[in-house]
DNA sequence: GAGCACTGC
């Protein structure tokens, strides 16, 4: 593997490798002194273009190539180029697919630019719900990996493509194993079809053992090969604790201030694990920093997570007033999903809260754990873009050593219920046996099949069950919802269910800014019901429609527009589906009792009953829970049987989006799942 | 009276 090499400031400048940008960094932008020089100019001034004809020989000879490149490298837009350029695409399209659907649209966008053609004419992108290619005329053509997994279904050896360049691999997701695992099956069948996978240093030899079907020791014989290619970032100088801090916001916070108070002009990143982490820290900084004398300089602290608008997040984009050094406090979001200019310094608390799945509870929790040694190196690397930068870490140098190497894939830490179905419905008949880039353990396999043979998508001999199966897999939904969806028809419900199932699937229904939490209670009263939170949003849409889908009237009522709007959206797609599916449109005139047990038909395995000392038990494992605060059920009597649509870990297991059920329900829908005698037992 | 890392189909 190549050196990395490093360059001084102001020794060269680069145009950005935009795989990683969002759309909100679109506010800033990256200076290009090498506008002028044209587009042909600029892409040769790329650290790619030295490695071009060695990678166009490994593709040409080698079945996989497994590229590691650094930041600023330039291969997400320039390979595919390559390709196209040498005449790859003959036979068929050169996909490109990114986990995220802004470097999508944005890599796609710039591509169609250098190649001089209309995006969406060669040069397009298909994302879910937006689709901006021309059949027959598209050569490169960028893809959500999810999208790419769907588009297997209808076509699962991908004969429209003749290479298939897996981008920021090294993330893992979901689909991006379930595209490596079912890439390696088409590899076998498709000796024409070439793959290249983009990843980090320290995952690269894995997926080069994953795909290299050599057994000889002649390494000639080798059907996959790395290649390196060196990248434009910056060295970053790392700082270690002496001692592991023992409160890391508190510590955070410390060290904001001693870089401000001891370093140069620069922006300072800081990561910590959650929200709430995030808004104590920004207010001890803003605490400290009141005290700062006049000549100290001032900070701008601003925080960035998941859950704030994307007004509130662009605020982490915008650059300071002259003299005044920008301090944005966030979560991992800062790590791979949006890049903020500007950043020299990076504060690493070392800890990340990641999804961790329990097969014995059938549920996910949320967990604060160390990183991995590459999350603190991508972390670091957030400080050595724009110039040589400085990274502190707040853990001992030694225990940097002891951190695992890489996170461990969501595959093997989720609930696999959907994967297993998506795989299920693309032939893979044992699921066991499946060549996983990364194994799950076998007890959360068995788990979602399981879970599926209790919704019906299985059938005794465990294959998929026809039609129900087949079409809960066609659904981007997890399985209970799309159970939920495909027999509302016969509940004589499906636009009642196919409202809720939409809004179910977007954040941030209600607002509550800040200042004006008690309006917005009341305005959020106006829609609540003793059936429930699921009922509750149905009234919230159906509000919505009625009043036009008005901007003012969601603000009036505390709800956001956006999120309303992506519901609609959702439900006209989910509705086309259903429409496909024969599935009548009826609306139920008998008030809410059909819609309430089409709920649970979807989902009975989320039972649970109010024990005598007033939490909740569920019916499957006997486990403790409780209402969530957000709940409308929280402020009312609680009633004795309910249905949960997710569990959230915190100090306590608490259930949210809750429906309140007949438990005779249970017995009449899923007789399979409840016994009388176990329902008895617990009256 | 308590609190939700992040994507994506």
């Amino acid at each position: 593997m190549s050196k990395i090499k490093f360059l001084k400031p102001g020794e060269d400048t680069y145009t950005e490798d935009r795989s990683d940008v969002d759309q909100i960094s679109g506010t800033s932008f990256v200076y290009n002194p090498h506008r002028s020089l044209g587009l042909e100019k600029q892409r040769q001034r790329l650290p790619v273009f030295s490695a071009r004809s060695h990678i166009l020989h490994l593709v040409e000879t080698k079945q996989t190539t497994i590229i590691v490149g650094e930041t600023g490298s330039g291969k997400s837009t320039q390979i595919p180029q390559y390709l196209y350029e040498t005449g790859w695409c003959a036979d068929g399209m050169v996909c490109v697919c990114e986990p995220r659907r802004v470097a999508c649209t944005t890599l796609a966008a710039r591509v169609a630019e250098e190649a001089s053609v209309m995006l969406g004419k060669e040069v397009g992108y298909a994302v879910r719900f937006d689709d901006r290619t021309t059949p027959g005329l598209t050569q490169i053509k960028f893809v959500t990996e999810g999208l790419l997994v769907r588009e297997m279904m209808a076509d699962p050896l991908l004969r429209q493509y003749c290479a298939i360049m897996v981008d920021e691999a090294h993330e893992r997701t979901l689909y991006t194993d379930t595209l490596l695992g079912l890439l390696k099956k088409v590899l076998r069948r498709r000796k024409d079809l070439r793959l290249l996978v983009c990843s980090a240093t320290i995952d690269a030899l894995h997926l080069f053992n994953f795909f290299n079907s050599n057994r000889t020791s002649d390494p000639s014989k080798d059907t996959a090969a790395i290649i390196s290619i060196e990248g434009r970032n910056y060295p970053v100088e790392m700082f270690y604790l002496e001692e592991p801090a023992a409160d890391y916001i508190k510590s955070s916070a410390e060290t904001v201030l001693k870089i401000h108070k001891g370093e140069g002009p620069g922006d300072i990143l800081v990561f910590l694990t959650g929200a709430e982490e995030v808004e104590a820290c920004v207010s001890l900084i803003k605490e400290h920093a009141a005290s700062l004398s006049r000549d100290q300089g001032s900070l701008l602290v601003v925080g960035m997570h998941g859950s704030l608008t994307s007004s509130e997040q662009l605020r982490a984009f915008q650059s300071p007033p002259t003299g005044v050094r920008k301090v944005v406090v966030a979560t991992n979001i800062a790590e791979t999903s949006v890049t903020i200019p500007g950043i020299v310094y990076v504060v690493d608390s070392g800890f990340v809260k990641i999804r961790w799945y329990s097969a014995e509870s059938h549920n996910e929790t949320l967990m604060v754990v160390p990183t991995s040694q590459a999350s603190a190196i991508q972390r670091s690397g957030r400080a050595g873009r724009v110039r040589a930068g400085k990274i502190f870490r707040l853990y001992p140098e030694e225990q940097y050593d002891k951190l695992s190497e890489v996170t461990p894939p969501e595959m093997v830490r989720t609930s696999l219920s959907s994967a297993v179905l998506c795989l299920m419905a693309l032939g893979i008949e044992n699921m066991l046996r499946f060549d996983f880039p990364s194994p799950p353990p076998a007890r959360h396999l068995t788990a979602a099949l399981d879970e599926l043979f209790s919704l019906g998508a299985l059938t005794e001999e465990g294959h998929l069950s026809h039609p129900l199966g087949e079409r809960m897999a066609e659904f981007p939904l997890s399985p209970h919802l799309a159970k939920m969806l495909l027999v509302s028809g016969e509940f004589g419900c499906s636009e009642e269910v196919v409202s809720i199932v939409a809004m179910l699937q977007v954040q941030n229904v209600f607002t509550r800014p800040r200042g004006q939490d008690g309006q917005a209670r009341r305005a959020h009263r106006k829609f609540e019901v003793k059936e429930g939170d699921l009922l509750t949003l149905l009234n919230v849409y159906s509000a919505y429609i009625k009043h036009g889908t008005s901007r003012r009237w969601c603000s009036q009522y505390f709800l956001g527009h956006r999120s309303l709007a992506r519901a609609a959206e959702i439900r006209t797609r989910m509705e086309k589906l259903l429409t496909k599916f024969e599935i009548p449109m009826r609306s139920s005139k008998d008030g809410m009792d059909a819609v309430c047990r089409c709920i649970t038909a979807g989902l009975f395995p989320n039972a649970a009953y109010l024990h005598p000392e007033g939490h909740y038990t569920t019916v499957r494992g006997r486990h403790t829970l409780h209402i969530h605060p957000s709940s409308v059920l929280y402020t009312q009597q609680q009633p004795q049987w309910v249905l949960y649509h997710e569990v959230l870990h915190t100090s306590r297991v608490l259930m949210r989006d809750l429906t309140v059920i007949d438990p005779g329900w249970l017995l009449e829908l899923a007789p399979h799942f409840y016994e009388k005698s176990t329902l008895l037992q617990i009256r």
